[in-house]
Formats: C-alpha cells, sequence, structure tokens
DNA sequence: GGTGTATACCTTACACCGTAAGGTCGTCGT
DNA sequence: ACGACGACCTTACGGTGTAAGGTATACACC
C-alpha cells in the first residue's frame, strides 16, 4: 500500500495516461482555436500526442465527448449561482453566464443547446440551479415557466451573439452585408446597426430585465401563480401556430 | 422565343429539369423522415433520382442547400405576418410560428439557428418582420431590443421543445430520465414533470405573453423607448383575462 | 444539313470522418 | 515467474462533402 506512483517514464511511458478531462480540455480547447467542425478524433488525438482511438478508451463516443464539454461550461457556470446573495441576483447572474460562454467559447457554443443534461456533473447544475428558483420564491410551476423563459432567451441571445460575429460552425464568409442597402430592405437598414456587436450586452441585459422584472412582480404578487396580462385572444393568433398538423 | 415548351422525354429525356425548390423540399422531406444528420447528397440524391453531384449544379454546396430550407420555413411563417389585424397580435403569431416549426419539422428546425438570413427570401421575411415592429409603434432601437427578446426565446424554446422530444441530432436514447430519483435531485424531479411534453404549449405561451406584455407596457408608456423597471416601477396592467393556465 | 454553345447530369477521385475489431505493449499483483 | 489488465495502437469499413472533368441532350443559327 505504501507503494510509490513510480510514473516515470520506464523507457517508453510516454507521458502520464490521459484522462477524461484532460481530453475535455484539449477538445474544448481545439474547438476555441480551429471551430466546432473542425473538432475530430483524430485531430484530438494528435493535439494529445496520440491516436485517435486511443480516446475511445475514455469516452463511448463522440457525443459522450461533446457531454464532458458541456460539464466543462457548467463548471465555469455554477459558481455564479453559490453563495449568500439574493437568489434572483444569483439566478440572473447564471443566466447571465450562459450567455457569457457565447463570448468566451464562441465556437464551442453549440454544445451547450445541442446536448441535454445527462452527465452527474450537469444533473447537479440543473439540480442547483432548480434548488435556487425554490429558494427565490418560485414553486415548480413557476420555476418551470421562468426557467424555460429566461433559458431559452439566454440560449437564444447566445447563438444570436455568435451569428452577429459569424461564427457560426459554418462560417460562410456572407459578404451580404448588403443591409446598407436601403432601397430593398428600409427597415432592416434602420434596425441592424443596433444589433451590432458593440450592442449586444446591452441588449441582452434589456432583455433579461424585462424578465427579471416579470419574475420580480410575479413574486411581490404573492405566493400564487400570476398571469401576465392577456387583453384579448386575438382570433390572428390563434389561427395559423400551435400545431397545425398540417399537410 | 416563340419556341414552344417542348420538353417531352427524348427517349433518353429522364424528367423535366430539377430546379432549387423541388430539392429543397425533397431535402426537408428527407430530414423530417430520417433526421437531420441524415441528409446526404448522395442520399437527397437518390431520393431525388439523380446522382449526388446533380445538386451541385442548383446549389453551390451543402450550406447553400440549407438556405433553402430555410427559405422553406421563411414561407411558411410569412403568411402570419402579412394581413390587416394588430400588428403586436401578427407579431405574436409570428413568433408563435417560429417555434411552431419545431413542431412540424421537430428534425429540422436545427437549420433555423444555425444559419442566417442571407437569402433574398429570408432577407424579405426579416424586412417585413421589422416594418412590423414598426408599424406596432417601436423605434429602432426597440425593435431591435424586442425582436431579439422574442426571436430568443422563440428559438430557445423551440429548441427545448426538440430536446424534450429526444429529437436532438444527435438522438441518443438517454435512458436517463432518472430526474424521478428525488433522493438525489429533489429540485429537479419537482419541477420536471412541469416540463413534460404535454406542458410545453402553456409554458411557451406563457414566455410570450411575458414578452408582448412588456411590449405592450412599452408602447403603452409613449413615444419614447423606456426601460424596464429596475427598482419597483411596477405600474401594474395586471388583469387576469386569459384562459387559466394553470399548472 | 452542319456546327457551336449551354444546360443538366454523370463519373471518378480525394481527403476526411466516426468507430468496430482486434493486437501489442508496459506495469503490477500475486 | 506469470497472468491479468489498462492504455494505447493498427487496420479497416462504410460513410461524408466536393473538386475536376466528362457526356448527352437541346437549341440557335448559318
Amino acid at each position: 500500500m505504501s507503494s510509490p506512483k513510480s510514473t516515470f517514464p520506464g523507457r517508453r511511458r510516454r507521458r502520464e495516461p490521459l484522462d477524461r478531462a484532460r481530453i475535455a480540455r484539449a477538445a474544448l480547447e481545439l474547438i476555441d482555436a480551429e471551430g466546432l467542425d473542425n473538432l475530430s478524433m483524430r485531430r484530438l488525438g494528435s493535439a494529445l500526442g496520440v491516436e485517435a482511438m486511443a480516446i475511445y478508451h475514455h469516452f463511448g463516443g463522440k457525443g459522450d465527448l461533446l457531454d464532458a464539454i458541456l460539464d466543462l461550461f457548467v463548471e465555469e457556470i455554477e459558481p455564479v449561482l453559490i453563495g449568500d446573495g439574493e437568489p434572483l441576483a444569483r439566478l440572473r447572474a447564471c443566466f447571465d453566464a450562459i450567455r457569457g460562454i457565447a463570448i468566451t467559447h464562441p465556437r464551442a457554443f453549440w454544445v451547450l443547446p445541442a446536448r441535454r443534461f445527462r452527465t452527474p456533473r450537469s444533473l447537479a447544475f440543473y439540480e442547483r440551479l432548480l434548488r435556487t428558483f425554490h429558494e427565490a420564491g418560485f414553486d415548480a410551476a413557476q420555476s418551470a415557466r421562468y426557467f424555460r423563459l429566461a433559458a431559452g432567451f439566454a440560449i437564444g441571445a447566445g447563438m444570436a451573439e455568435i451569428g452577429s460575429r459569424a461564427l457560426q460552425p459554418d462560417p460562410t464568409p456572407i459578404v451580404l452585408e448588403d443591409f446598407s442597402d436601403p432601397e430593398h430592405f428600409p427597415y432592416v437598414s434602420r434596425v441592424v446597426p443596433h444589433l451590432r456587436v458593440a450592442n449586444l450586452d446591452k441588449i441582452f441585459a434589456f432583455g433579461m430585465d424585462t424578465i427579471f422584472d416579470a419574475m420580480r412582480r410575479s413574486l411581490e404578487a404573492g405566493g400564487k401563480a400570476r398571469q401576465p396580462a392577456r387583453p384579448k385572444q386575438s382570433r390572428a393568433s390563434a389561427r395559423r401556430t400551435g400545431r397545425p398538423a398540417r399537410k
């Protein structure tokens, strides 16, 4: 039991063996540097000084590897949920951090909406997130609603972010910034300047303010669930939406 | 120029030639049936009775083809923007329709966030959408904000939709519905039932109600831009008219 | 008629992908 | 000493997007 580590290179002991965390970090670095669809098992292997199939000793497949990258994101996000601050403030920070991934890891952000919480690590995060909703005073139904609202917006805004920076998986050069052509697209050319990268922070903050305002009002309105005002059931909105089972 | 069509099969005139629209429709059908990552040029070609490389005569590449599928979505969505209804109601119907794509084409929905508006068709839609914001009374800055908010949520909710139905591009079987284990994940197991497919319509409507409430209040507050209340500016327009979306 | 040109499609080929199957070491417990 | 095992390698298969160039049909014009 007192055996030493003895991980010295015995002539062909190349390195200390890989592990999931190190592979996942290398994969994330590779995506950050080269883009998501330049992540291949072969390229990742060679970045680690190893053959591609070696990775399969640590991961069941590429999906499994992506889940591990999601875990890295979770570890980057979760700390802002922990603390003794006001629960609503912690939630706000959490969703800010989710969208922040789109800024710190723009080429890898897609992993977040593409994969689900299925690892123990990410499920623990999910648990903590929903617990914070509870601490803020929301019951289960309200938590579900506001979680979807805030998370949906955070993800959507993150994708818009990498879209505006043209860092999507398929970075087609898109010379077509002909939004500036006011002849054909007057409204687009008027609005798009407001959507430039420099303004995205403020636009995101505005959206989150709107959502968290509603959450705060919902809490102030008392313990019971509270709907936003629904003035009139306009026939136009109910006509072609929903699940039309078309065709 | 007065030549007749004369597109009769001259012994080896196989069929009337392909065109972008027909290829795109076939691609969408293939995705709907087989999933997004089962769409390959070869499979699409054979679905059309043609070799894969024939498609490259009509499309610059696969990305171009995906943009054409986005155009199909746009054509499915845009009609709800047209009409003489109240602009806000048309906008609401539009975002409902965007998320509706996740229901009518769950396996193809990813194309929507993955590609940008770059074709003339989709740019025309973008233009009409922003024009409707203008008609509703928003200036350019407000349009940018609320567009991002509503579109982000619609996209995010759509992805959650296909996530809950496990119809993502990578449909890993995920037996891990161990959310029901209240030991380890009490809050998750409490909230997740509310996020089941049967409730997603109501949850989405709730989110959209919240967003459009804010938009309506912003319009009622006058012509100038109005921030969501930071401290306690809750001048409630909260009427409880809507249907009881409880639980 | 012949001749040229354009369109629509096909053939071949290349480099790359994820991964199934099985082999080969070096290290360690006994 | 020896067997087991973990960590990694080798090979191979069926797929992918698409570059390059070939071919057959249709039409315009002389």
